[in-house]
DNA sequence: CCACCCGCAAAACAAGCGTTTAGTATATTG
DNA sequence: CAATATACTAAACGCTTGTTTTGCGGGTGG
């Protein structure tokens, strides 16, 4: 049944594909084999082949699947946060915040992100692109209902916010290794969040207010 | 008594390693070949064992010449920097600062640290430790002289304003396109400095006084 | 019932990989 | 000056890679 040319996701592909999508986020496109994939999806080698033409297509169509999880998530934020956060006094609708919310635990994808942005390929720049496109749309929003204040530069305030926001799943090892907790579980995030409101509410450094020097 | 069996950085040893740099930062270590190295040296493959052993030698030599200078770089922000931010009104001692003047035009050493840190690899991890405990450490003395705000997660603190920083060398690319400069030139810099010294200074988001309609 | 196609495995393939070997100049040392 | 070590190349080796080929079982359509 409903079996054509262009084969929806019935099991083996499928199984394909998220193993694929959890080597590649483990380590990475070019450390990983063909072999490997097949091995942990249960199949033959030839079959990844058979069902994705090649390597490089089994790379796309795990990119393509990742980019649609990852839009998912970030379009939560765009349409229904504002009105939310606006009421509850929520101040940061952060992105890690929507991640570790929808990639609860032990997904691969925080870290498939971070490949897709690190390396430069068209994949990541275009999810990039996207997301900082809505950004720019929510911060005016934001500013013009009074929930955030006006920057002379708007385009860099809009990028400075964004890749704040990727850096905790971009540095997610790192961040957790320095604090001792991972800002992509419940926890870890709520930690974060708390200091990192505080600094955009009210800043981190002090203005020097006049000459006091030695 | 220049050369013993331990030579020194003299002419084709450095070559390869330069060689290697750049064309690691650009694709990767597992995309780049050690015939492409030579290629690009202008030496012959069996010279790049010779002289690191394997490829994985040739890679920890790069790795430990990249750190030394990342290391250099940040080690002035530590120490001259703090006394002279203070007195000249700068209040952002930025890394991306310190690298974009650092390394000023065609420098791999940026897309390098990209990828150090990409790649949780024990010498991103390493590095990344330094600097934290750095930035924890110029957090503290600024807190102290009044520079700085108290925080009441001092460790989160300045784990977000180092990966803040951070993530305008690992996105510099995407921040480029999105904002129509490059961070990491002086003008770039500029521009992309005066706004985040505001959030930093005055935060970005208003707190939610009171509800306030329409 | 037969022909066919699809999902799939096993085996083989050519190419490219990191590395080894063998050998040649060029210095350095006793 | 012989002896030795060093910087280096050219060629080859073995292995792993992505991919192709071949073939088999089981539904499905005519």
């Amino acid at each position: 049944m409903s079996s054509t040319t262009e084969g929806r996701d019935l099991t083996a592909r499928a199984n394909i594909r998220n193993a694929a999508l959890r080597l590649f986020a483990e380590r990475g496109h070019d450390a990983v084999t063909v072999r490997e994939i097949a091995t942990a999806a249960g199949v033959s080698p030839g079959l990844v082949v058979h069902h994705f033409g090649s390597k490089e297509g089994l790379r796309a169509a795990v990119d393509a699947h990742a980019a649609e999880s990852f839009d998912r998530v970030f379009a939560e934020l765009g349409s229904a946060d504002l009105s939310e956060m606006l009421s509850s006094g929520e101040a940061t609708p952060t992105i890690a915040e929507a991640f570790a919310r929808a990639f609860p635990h032990g997904s691969p994808l925080p870290a498939y992100l971070r490949r897709l942005l690190l390396t430069n390929d068209p994949a990541g720049a275009a999810l990039f692109g996207r997301w900082y496109a809505a950004t720019r749309r929510l911060l005016d929003a934001m500013v013009e209902v009074g929930a955030a204040a006006p920057s002379e530069d708007p385009a860099v305030r809009a990028a400075f916010l964004l890749v704040n926001d990727l850096a905790v799943i971009l540095l997610r090892n790192q961040i957790a290794s320095a604090i001792g907790d991972d800002p992509l579980t419940p926890a870890g995030l709520d930690r974060w969040a708390r200091d990192v409101t505080a600094v955009y509410l009210g800043g981190a450094f002090a203005a020097p207010r006049k000459e006091q020097g030695t």
